[in-house]
DNA sequence: TCTTGATTGAACCGATCGGTCAAAACATCG
DNA sequence: CGATGTTTTGACCGATCGGTTCAATCAAGA
């Protein structure tokens, strides 16, 4: 096993991954160049098309890692152990760390979300199991159909952390103080924690009125 | 005083605003050429530039419409009368209804907030109204400052409300049903609603815990 | 040493982009 | 009608884009 490397696990097509990964969350698919992100790689823009194909496929490729990536983050939370309140505060919380961890992930998902219908079926993707997965959770505390349904409260909350993010930069002028520090991200954290707690204590009441 | 129209206000250059407003919306500033607005208008191209200069000053005037557009929707539902709960219910409601029939302008505003760093102050112009007025309606039962404070809950909503409609086309699939019929708009209305009366409850309850 | 795959450099392609320009077309007024 | 000022057009420009090609390098395995 000698140092020869292999297609698609080279160390430079690593570094155009990387790259394209860091680019295409910062300016989105259309402001971004081949010619930028080979740049950015430290490598001959050929190498691009050498091991990726096209812009498209090395497109498909980076937003597929953010998803699963995010996937991967949510499965360490899914534990079963503590409170109901407890468990959903852990569901915040990794997605809370992971966003924080990648800011460029909930601009470039806000973006492909807010673009044409082009690539609809991408997103589609990579969102599905995301959404069935935290709906099956949800399901738990929630009736099936109605305004309290599931899946009203995952656009709720996936709406409040990730706009947290996104929106954040925007009014920070407004705010005083940087809403990606620490500290703001924390006080978030603990904004979200009281909502879940709030809309728990409301959805009991609510079944308590049923029966 | 005879008809021969003066610049900007002309048929045409009324039909070019219409199309970029359409274009923009649908598929954002890079996926829309001037060629295809002109097109779009079933005008000639250097038209657009004679009316409009460029391309950019175009797209700021189409989005400082959808923004006053915005703030004038909200004005409406300003009145004071009525209890706190149902003041609330009445800025979510024109917040909706506003989208409802502008289903252009979450997704513009989306990207154009997920975008580069380039056309911030572009969106702080016209989200800082927005924001301070709502804030200022918002602190009259929000502490002023941690977890519970005005911005968070404008943040919680605004993405409550705007991810609706920009994850609705997503998830429709996984929905069963279409997410943007009127009916299905009524139920996340009533989804909101429930949200604001819960969290009202809750801020209740925390400032009689404070005394 | 010879072979094979990784990597570069540069030139090149057709398409599309935003933007310009000068002349045509038009309407109006004298 | 002719003069005048505005509106509209089609042809054109340079730049950039994604993508290809090909000859030249380089490193390591056989």
């Amino acid at each position: 096993m000698t140092r020869r490397p292999k297609a698609k696990d080279s160390e430079r097509s690593a570094q155009i991954l990387e790259a394209a990964d860091a680019l295409f969350g910062e300016v989105g698919f259309d402001g971004v160049s081949v010619r930028d992100i080979a740049e950015r790689a430290g490598v001959n823009k050929a190498l691009v098309f050498y091991y990726y194909g096209s812009k498209d496929a090395l497109f498909e490729l980076v937003v597929e890692r953010f998803y699963t990536a995010h996937a991967d983050a949510l499965a360490s939370a899914f534990a079963a152990e503590g409170s109901q309140a407890e468990r959903f505060h852990r569901m915040i919380d990794a997605y809370v760390d992971f966003i924080d961890a990648n800011r460029n992930y909930p601009r470039l998902m806000q973006r492909q979300v807010a673009g044409g219908t082009e690539g609809l079926e991408l997103i589609r993707k990579g969102l599905t199991p995301l959404f069935e997965w935290t709906e099956r959770i949800l399901s738990e505390v929630c009736p099936e159909r109605g305004p309290l349904a599931a899946r009203h409260f995952w656009i709720t909350f996936s709406g409040a952390v990730i706009n947290y993010f996104t929106y954040g930069p925007v009014l920070a002028p407004l705010w005083g103080g940087d809403p990606g520090s620490p500290q703001a991200v924390t006080e978030r954290r603990a904004h979200l924690h009281w909502l879940v707690d709030v809309i728990l204590d409301g959805l009991e009441r609510e079944s308590d009125k049923q029966e």
